[in-house]
DNA sequence: GTTGAGCGTT
């Protein structure tokens, strides 16, 4: 089947991408989220009604509406949360920016293969935008790769990006994570991460980061081999993960139980983390801040033939 | 079967 695109934009009225088709016709919200970090859902304006609709969502995988996509310009949603990002500076990130919340900061590279280079790096980092650093981590003696590297970008925004997705250089995939050795910018502890217990053996990392994609920015699913029926996912939003926690998902017709990760040992980041979640939830007596509230829209539903 | 890989010669 000839590959086929749908046009989509941050508005209206701006310059829309192509952003390419499933060989089913549907869009993946995660074949979207890589061109708009953060993105949680699409619309459009109805050629009938003149209002906005929202395009069906279903764990990750967008459906044409009437089943054709047309030649509309989409617009793309953003968790409520993310908006103040689009938004002039405000007290939030005011306070963020002088925090050097948005400082960047080197990335680890995990799992290159071994006859990457540094240049090779530099090449493929220098597509998302302007590399500042690059290393390949060699045995001192042998000058062999150790399947592993750092990268610095000028721009925050290029570094959340990177994160964001997986990549692909010189033929296998990659992540680019935080290191763990950072104490990282003094940022007040935020727990990013959830705990995704009772999951099933064939859910993928995919799966789970397509289906958590519609609540906010996921930048890590981490799945322990072999299996032990639980997972990890990581926001960017401590917000997104403290307001999921004690809900019971289903995810492809499983019910899988989200609670707050514990910290790994010996990290010192993440020890911090529980302090802030803590106070966090002292906010909350008993619960976390309702998922309704937070996302009173249109973007998400139980599949009807799960409840 | 509900708490996790790999982390940097300066």
């Amino acid at each position: 089947m000839a590959e086929l695109y749908i046009r989509v934009g941050e508005d209206e009225n701006e310059e829309p991408m192509e952003i390419p088709s499933e060989d089913d016709g549907t869009v993946l919200l995660s074949t979207v989220a890589a061109q708009f970090p953060g993105a949680c859902g699409l619309r459009y304006r109805s050629p009938a009604s003149q209002c906005m609709r929202g395009v069906r969502l279903v764990e990750g995988i967008l459906h044409a509406p009437e089943n054709d996509w047309g030649s509309l310009v989409y617009v793309v949603n953003y968790p409520k949360d993310n908006k103040r990002k689009m938004d002039e500076m405000d007290a939030v990130s005011a306070v963020k920016m002088k925090r050097g919340i948005d400082r960047t900061s080197d990335l680890i590279i995990l799992g290159l293969p071994w006859k990457t280079s540094e240049q090779d790096l530099k090449d493929y980092f220098a597509t998302f935008g302007e590399v500042i650093m690059v290393q390949v981590k060699r045995d001192v003696k042998t000058g062999n790769s150790k399947g592993f590297g750092f990268v610095r970008f000028t721009e925050y925004e290029t570094q959340s990006k990177v994160i964001s997705q997986r990549h692909m250089i010189d033929g296998r995939w990659c992540d680019c994570k935080l290191p763990n050795s950072k104490t990282g910018p003094d940022e007040p502890m935020r727990n990013c991460k959830i705990f995704v217990g009772r999951c099933t053996e064939d859910i993928t990392t995919d799966e789970l980061r397509q289906f958590f994609m519609q609540y906010g920015e996921v930048t890590d699913v981490f799945i322990p081999k072999p299996f032990r029926a639980f997972a990890f996912v990581t926001f960017s939003d401590d917000q997104v993960a403290s307001a999921l926690c004690g809900e019971d998902l289903i995810i492809k017709g499983v019910s899988v139980h989200i609670s707050n990760a514990e910290p790994k040992h010996n990290n010192s980041r993440q020890m911090m983390d529980r302090g802030a979640v803590n106070q966090l939830f002292s906010n909350f007596p008993g619960r976390s801040p309702s998922l309704a509230a937070m996302f009173d829209q249109t973007q998400y539903r139980y599949p009807s033939s799960h409840v």
